[in-house]
DNA sequence: GGACAAATACTCAGATTGAGTATAAGTCCA
DNA sequence: TGGACTTATACTCAATCTGAGTATTTGTCC
């Protein structure tokens, strides 16, 4: 068997209010697929990644994780094996070469974002698409009900990605099987499998929030609060309690003033910056996700 | 570059209240190291894992993930480098082929259990050593106390076996320089990089335990409660406390009574069997971390 | 100088957690 | 046959954490 390895990325940055990915332009000039690169000889897979990130987008790369190694057989062509090593990089979002460009990740995923009125997306368009493909089958009812179920989880990205796969509710399932959709799909389609391995990325990211600082590297060098608040909810598709949130972050001590303020048209907010020393202190920290 | 893909897989069984991961015979005669195949033609990844567990070891796999894959360039020898896909595989202890054994986990890796006086080993044998690797860099000062840290963090046991690298205090250190150890070094040791995915392997595990039903796939069909706590045990490497872990089992409706009941020598307890229903209801299970 | 926007300060009930005490129901052996 | 011993099971309780508010301050912008 005919075997590739490739190294995929997910660039994920937070502006205005919305988590953004990379993309970039495709040969078939349809869909757009996510940066991708062949194994160079770095030392290790990670300054691999790195290197590949900032030659091909120029972009400064806060930071690296290993998502997920993929080695399906490809579903069009059999007899080829294309392995790739998917890797999460958190960079500050900033101009971008051209052929490539940031996509909304609520665009891709609608469904994640609950910040907005996404519970009637859901309800009145996704879950009956969902009960009907599900029928009598307990165990997709069941899958079904944890997906999307009551409370939301939020980290559970890749399981609502899948299900929606199976009930040919995205483009990709269409394309895979080589057809033009005859039944409503949602969100903006990818190339191939750029889309699962997006969801598989928001799904790490939201995970990692409430006990990993990553949100610091998506900000500036220093922030509001409220900004604060803004990035984290943004990525995890939730509104969240003012003063619960900062309760949480002086409790963790994740941050500290600067003495300076900024002001956007209100009482104007100190500016804090992230206290990288944390790390050094205490184990668990991040900002949590719930205190809703 | 050369380059090699390979399939490499920890085996975990909790037998006797201790964790155990199967390890094979090496060519090198000295030290064991996983269980390794090349890429079959199955058409997914975790199908190709099965089948090179089932064909090898002979055993009933119950549940596999993928773990992390690895590819930095061999530190001994140049120019070749083998990327290797590692699994975890939890199955039931039972008898094995020649040539292949169980080893207990914390054998490898003895500052990890802390249902014993493990904190002696640690803060008498190990801190000293690591401070003294340590000196004045307040970077490896900050990881030692948070890895080594009050309160224990069960999960980073990849943490701790990167420091105790780094600190030249595990006997891979010296091999990989070809030396041979003029100090102490601690826990048996494994060929190449055996020990650390196995070090991986543990911390996802454990992280597991809180939030998935992992235990219930190293159990037998039926159980006591008390059985179910000495295996959480086992893997957290921590003593619990049975009236507090038996609310919380029973608030997350993970298991029910059979009606029947087990004697050893005490007030015979209730069996009990896993509700794998409850996958279809809830979405956060396991049997969380703490309580202690 | 008022309308507005956002920050900041407190409060409070209910749930969760860590840690016990008390008692029941078996086995084992002298 | 009846302790001694083991383990199960039933409750209790204080401290803390969480979710959700209300009230007050301090700026900016017309």
């Amino acid at each position: 068997m005919d075997l590739e390895l490739r190294l995929d990325a997910v660039i994920v940055a937070v502006t205005d209010g919305a988590p953004r990915l990379l993309a970039i332009g495709n040969p078939d000039r349809v869909r757009l697929s996510l940066p991708s690169a062949t194994l160079s000889d770095e030392a290790t897979l990670d300054l691999a990644v790195r290197a590949a990130i900032e030659k091909q987008a120029g972009l400064d790369v806060r930071y690296v994780e290993q998502l997920y190694t993929f080695g399906d057989v490809a579903r069009r062509e059999q007899d080829h094996r294309t392995v790739s090593i998917a890797y999460l990089a958190l960079v500050k979002e900033t101009e971008l070469l051209v052929g490539a460009e940031w996509l909304g990740y609520y665009d891709l995923l609608p469904w994640e974002d609950h910040r907005v009125a996404t519970h009637s997306l859901i309800e009145s368009q996704i879950k009956p698409e969902l009960l009907e493909w599900a029928g009598e089958s307990e165990e997709r009812l069941g899958r079904i009900s944890v997906a999307f179920g009551d409370p939301f989880d939020g980290v559970r990205v890749l399981d609502r990605y899948e299900l929606m796969y199976e009930a040919k509710l995205v483009e990709e399932w269409w394309a895979d099987q080589q057809m033009k959709a005859t039944s409503p799909v949602f969100g903006d389609s990818m190339h191939l499998d750029s889309r699962r391995i997006a969801a598989t990325a928001l799904g790490r990211i939201r995970g990692k929030l409430s006990y990993r600082p990553v949100v610091f590297d998506l900000l500036s060098e220093s922030f509001t609060l409220l900004e604060l608040q803004r990035c984290v909810e943004a990525l995890a598709g939730v509104q969240l309690h003012k003063q619960n949130f900062r309760r949480l972050i002086e409790r963790a001590g994740l941050v500290e003033g600067t003495g300076e303020r900024a002001s956007h048209g209100g009482r104007p907010a100190e500016l804090f910056r992230y206290r990288s020393e944390v790390q050094l202190e205490r184990s668990r920290l991040g900002v949590g996700q719930p205190y809703r």
